[in-house]
DNA sequence: TTGACTCCCATAATATCCCATGATAATCCA
DNA sequence: TGGATTATCATGGGATATTATGGGAGTCAA
């Protein structure tokens, strides 16, 4: 299954270079570019990524909704004014444009963590602080989740 | 029948690594690939686990939700950050990342539970422990599980 | 020239490949 | 049926590949 998974913290070097994870240059391979595409998160202190997919998605949605020229105009520059395309070295590696470092408070180290179609880059104590509040909402919302809420055993699967 | 049945210890080796039983294999390259997903269990000091099936659930229902939302974001980590798709080798063995041996608190040696369309690991002292606190729970409220066709226990229930 | 950005190579740590072994389970066959 | 032969499996270990990261040298533009 081609999706962004897990997460890694890789440090960032004095030139400003950042290795992309590995595992997540099999997923943008896969999607047809040795690249990414990075713009700072609506939510968050934090750069969310992904690969060819994720643009189209974001495209085809706007496409879908129309909206008279104006206003179309007005949400693409939205979406795409700060969005980057980023294609990485032959060891992986992109240098950040200063305003997605900016927006993610980002110094030393970044980490990247998957969420399936997309990735976030993070400042990773930031993160950390963030994946605590997300841990006790996903824990209240467990039911809404579909196979994760059929946590269940039968009495003879425990002995 | 394609189901994850039945336990196994086995042993974290020097370099880290563990064979995943052969059984659990047969399951795993039935469902279409020779690797599984690992992610720390919501409720208890545990791995769950499963194959192509289990990850194709999870990112289903993480699909119908909306790209741009705070939940989403919320939710997607919560799911994704911690998953580890794991390739096993041609001997069956994969090597556990850092924080699931720590969130399972794994030594030298781990069991593997079946629990149908999942299943977990555990260290095996602690799965122990978990069963016996689960027997007494279940004799407890034995009157409450009903007739045959009710005789499941809700996850909630157990811990 | 200076700084920003490539491309290329070096390296250390880690993960993976490949083969060997001993143990157990399955199969075979007289 | 019982004993021997074959598979299958978990596990050990040496060899090789991959990965993240540091740094040198070349390119380009201001």
């Amino acid at each position: 299954m081609k999706i962004f998974l897990s997460s890694a913290v890789n440090k960032i070097d004095a030139k400003g270079r950042i290795s992309i994870p590995a595992s997540f240059r099999n997923v943008l391979e896969f999607q047809g570019y040795s690249g990414v595409y990075l713009f700072p998160s609506f939510t968050s202190s934090a750069i969310d990524g992904g690969g060819l997919e994720l643009i189209n998605q974001i495209s085809e949605s706007v496409e879908r909704m129309q909206l008279f020229a104006e206003e179309t105009d007005a949400l693409s520059t939205a979406l795409f004014a700060d969005t980057y395309s980023l294609s990485y070295d032959q060891d992986g590696r992109i240098s950040l444009p200063e305003s997605l470092i900016e927006h993610a408070n980002l110094k030393d180290k970044a980490i990247f963590v998957g969420q399936g179609r997309k990735f976030q880059v993070w400042n990773p104590y930031h993160f950390k602080e963030f994946k605590e509040k997300v841990r006790a909402k996903a824990l209240e919302n467990r039911n809404l989740i579909g196979p994760v809420e059929n946590n269940r055993m039968k009495a003879e699967e425990i002995d």
